[in-house]
DNA sequence: AACAAAAATGTGTTCGAACACATAAAAATA
DNA sequence: TATTTTTATGTGTTCGAACACATTTTTGTT
């Protein structure tokens, strides 16, 4: 049998007591350089791997992780992410842990930083973190470095050295995703970006698609006239849409780089045009519908729900197990049409 | 602090010892009915969950696990199986487990028997099996659970009450994510159904994703002739395959059930016809090359390596943590164009 | 009431790592 | 050489669950 063997067996093979491997493998000192080598000699032959089991037992802390993200209830969007914070709750119960959710207005820096205030001070042994807006991300995640508090991040990627520990996606590539879609039910004819932010917080997540998304056909050969880009906001969306597809007549497909995909969709089904294919984001109710019937042609996925549940489970095995965080962890792009989607939003 | 209640608070709030409260818990009995109820009261209000960490201490066995799978290098298809074994021994390492990998010939029903035969002699705790022969895949888990060995399925499903644990995917919906992906890039005209089996051991598959292709366009109100399916055989694919495109000249779209849809479209690059769009299945090198040259234009990925890794975690978590395993899995069916493969490869 | 048999309850040990603490050996000082 | 100081090494306890074993209490019998 190939038992796992321990410090005892270590000791035993060296000669020396269970005390001076442990010196050793922690690298206290206090040890001869005699003790010291025939410990080492062994540790060479034998691949020892310490029993995470029992040090979790020994070390039996109740590490509180925290997650900070936008309340649902301003944007749908966000929703997953709370299941999947419940599923690794549900995963984990058995282990000394605690996970809390803290939620801010995803339309008001202010409260982004007072949730992270407050959520700071709780001092927990760390934080997952949507950073919404890049310069308040910024300040606090020096906040909690300076405080010893291990800082994950999830949704959007703050470019800096400040976040190592990321998941998500590739949003250029996930640009050239979208392209590629239209690209294959539509042929020959204008294609159009729309953004469609209330604010201006999702800037980044938008430009990158967008580059994708025009780097997809200039490496096609398209002319770069043939695909607009459009800027709408609330309350004008449908007049200016509307005035938008009246001058553009040969349009041919929409990529919606947000999550309101649902709004141009539905504009379409009310006036009753010739049909103009319509790729989108996220799997939110309204989404899904207009995918189901058949407004909507694709849906590109961004797995909020597995994003978070991934971060929690590293940060878990991190602390339970004394496992590495992971750097960055780009999850698929997945396409979603009416047919798939069921699988993705369980 | 919400610190998890022990055995011995629970003692002593019962105003018992730990060994009474463990025989309560394990309903070992030899407990009188004062004792039992006074534990049991503070059993109902305080929720507790026993510490899986020091259980699984106690209990220190070294379980070990078997994965039976096809050799990888009779069907590529495989390949990415053993990856998803390689990480669950990387992920698992530290703790008392033995994952092993026995092989059999795919296109031999003897070797799958002598391979069972052998694994069932070694008596594993568990076995994940491929059960790809059906009526051989139900004796030899007949023959496992004689022996108490606990048994998973993955990639197919064996329609019995045998197989209560499986990983996989709805084959019947993955015809009908196929379909679907066919009606949107290529519009009214023939579509075929190619089914390329060396040996009729997938036919159950093939059937279903046949099944589902099938429905989807009854739905739609095509009719059944503009369905026609086409079974191709080595060596004589290619020329049947080009007998058919003659016969059938309106033909836009081919759904391909297997894992060789890269057959198909190398005899299309061949002979440079007008475009006819290929749905395939699996990430395999060879459909990938197709892809991305724009050939075949999606894929659809059973994500064979998932199926193996999520399978072999929900065995582990159960002899380690004592979880309960679950009963089927159905993994999203997953739908890559040549800008999304590459996160499902890795 | 006295004693044996049965049932109930408590105590002690194990798993492996981690670390506090006690002891032993070596080095430095008087 | 004797004694203190430093360094090295070994021993014992903890974490929580599980279970063997010892002890106490209850019940049944003469």
């Amino acid at each position: 049998m190939d038992k796992k063997l321990t410090i005892k067996d270590i000791a035993l093979l060296a000669g020396v007591s269970k005390g001076t491997v442990d010196r050793v493998l922690h690298k206290r000192g206090k040890v001869s350089t005699k003790a010291f080598e025939s410990v080492n000699a062994v540790l060479n032959e034998i691949d020892y791997e310490p029993n995470l089991i029992a040090r979790n037992l020994k070390n039996n802390k109740i590490y509180s992780l925290v997650v900070v993200l936008p309340d649902p209830s301003f944007d749908p969007y966000w929703l997953p992410c709370v299941k999947g914070i419940e599923e690794a709750i549900k995963e984990f119960k058995a282990f000394n842990l605690s996970i809390k959710a803290h939620y801010f207005n995803p339309e008001s820096t202010k409260s982004f930083i007072t949730v992270n205030e407050n959520v700071l001070a709780l001092s927990p042994d760390a934080v997952l973190l949507a950073p919404l807006f890049y310069k308040e991300a910024i300040t606090v995640m020096n906040l909690y470095k300076e405080k010893g508090v291990v800082v994950s991040t999830f949704n959007n990627q703050v470019q800096s050295a400040e976040d190592l520990n990321f998941v998500g996606q590739d949003l250029y590539q996930s640009g050239r995703v979208g392209a590629k879609l239209l690209d294959s039910i539509a042929n020959n004819g204008k294609f159009a970006i729309i953004h469609i932010n209330e604010k201006f917080k999702n800037a980044v997540h938008m430009q990158e698609k967008e580059r994708g998304f025009r780097t997809f056909f200039k490496e096609k050969g398209v002319q770069e006239e043939a695909i607009i880009t459009l800027k709408l906001k609330n309350p004008s969306i449908e007049l200016n849409f509307t005035k938008f597809l009246e001058e553009n007549p040969n349009l041919q497909g929409i990529f919606v780089t947000t999550s309101k995909g649902y709004q141009i969709a539905k504009i379409f089904n009310q006036t009753q045009r010739s049909k103009i294919a319509i790729i989108g984001y996220d799997l939110i109710e309204e989404n899904v519908a207009y995918l189901h019937q058949g407004s909507i042609d694709f849906l590109i996925h961004q797995n909020p729900k597995r994003q978070v549940y991934l971060a929690l489970t590293s940060l878990v095995e991190h602390f339970i197990f004394g496992k590495s965080i992971p750097g960055t962890t780009l999850l698929p792009i997945d396409i979603v049409n009416c047919e798939n989607s069921i699988f993705y939003m369980a």
